[in-house]
DNA sequence: GCCAGAATCACCCGAACGGATGACGACGGG
DNA sequence: CCCGTCGTCATCCGTTCGGGTGATTCTGGC
């Protein structure tokens, strides 16, 4: 529904868009420079490829659009307890410590909070977080949360 | 409300139309100073015109699969397409455009990336998360996420 | 035609965060 | 016994974030 909105209004615009384009071109050229008539073909040349190209595009899609109806049975968010994916897990050396600080992470708590939770010192969780954002590959906390969940990491 | 999203999608790819044609006069201007290398230039143009005529296609199209990733994606058990839980949203006021920056949130982008990819100010963005933060009565991002995760806002 | 809500932008300030670096004790495998 | 890893703590500095306030524009509804 929302899609299909969208495209009408893509080609809507889009369309006289293009026409704009090689219009104002065609324009210009004649003003510009008259005695440079093999401008004004490519011009043409470069319409007629954009249609091809757009032909070409809607084509290529077109029969996509029966084969993807498959691809769409892989989200499966069965119940039952939650396991961590070693494989990442010690593919990017994280400790045990460094998922814990993670899990907290991902539960929105602070570095404040997360000392208090944990009894250490606010400068111990930061250490963790920092060696979390580089095995994570990651510069913030909302982005190692949503990196980490994409892994599998955690819940 | 449509009119708005009209607009927006306007803005969306009237403007690069725009920079298309800047892009295009001074590349001209680049070719017909060095000298009048026409072919070449035509070439680039239908190059270009042909770029752009297949992107649009594979946009069109890409809008097409969604659409028929939806209709499939119904007999799937647990997950289905995910709705924002509309109750919980105007229960607590929360605008279109608040929701769209609590995904980006969630997505993991700074105030910076989100204000680059819906083309507003750093400040808009940093407005919108206030009174989001406001709505979902967390005072960090991470926690927002949190609690909207929790109330069925996002996915 | 005016009003309310939504979206946009700006500025300021203090707090939190991220990055870099160094250090120290504990523990375990070679 | 030595070395590497892990967990702990610290300091410094620059950036980002969160909170507060105010202002403008646009749109829809009364």
């Amino acid at each position: 529904m929302r899609a299909r909105a969208v495209a009408r209004v893509l080609l809507l615009y889009g369309v006289p868009a293009g026409l704009l384009i090689v219009a104002l071109r065609v324009v210009e050229y004649r003003f510009l420079v008259v005695d440079h008539a093999v401008e004004i073909y490519g011009a043409i040349i470069a319409a007629l490829f954009a249609a091809v190209g757009i032909a070409l595009g809607l084509r290529l899609t077109r029969s996509r659009v029966v084969v993807r109806e498959v691809t769409v049975e892989v989200p499966v968010p069965v119940a039952g307890p939650f396991t961590p994916n070693r494989r990442e897990l010690d593919a990017r050396g994280i400790t045990p410590r460094e998922l814990e600080i993670l899990k907290l992470i991902a539960e929105g708590l602070s570095t404040r909070e997360m000392a208090g939770r944990l009894f250490v010192s606010e400068n111990t969780v930061k250490t963790h977080c920092s060696r979390l954002f580089d095995k994570l590959g990651a510069n913030r906390r909302t982005k190692a949360v949503q990196v980490a969940k994409t892994l599998g990491l955690i819940a």
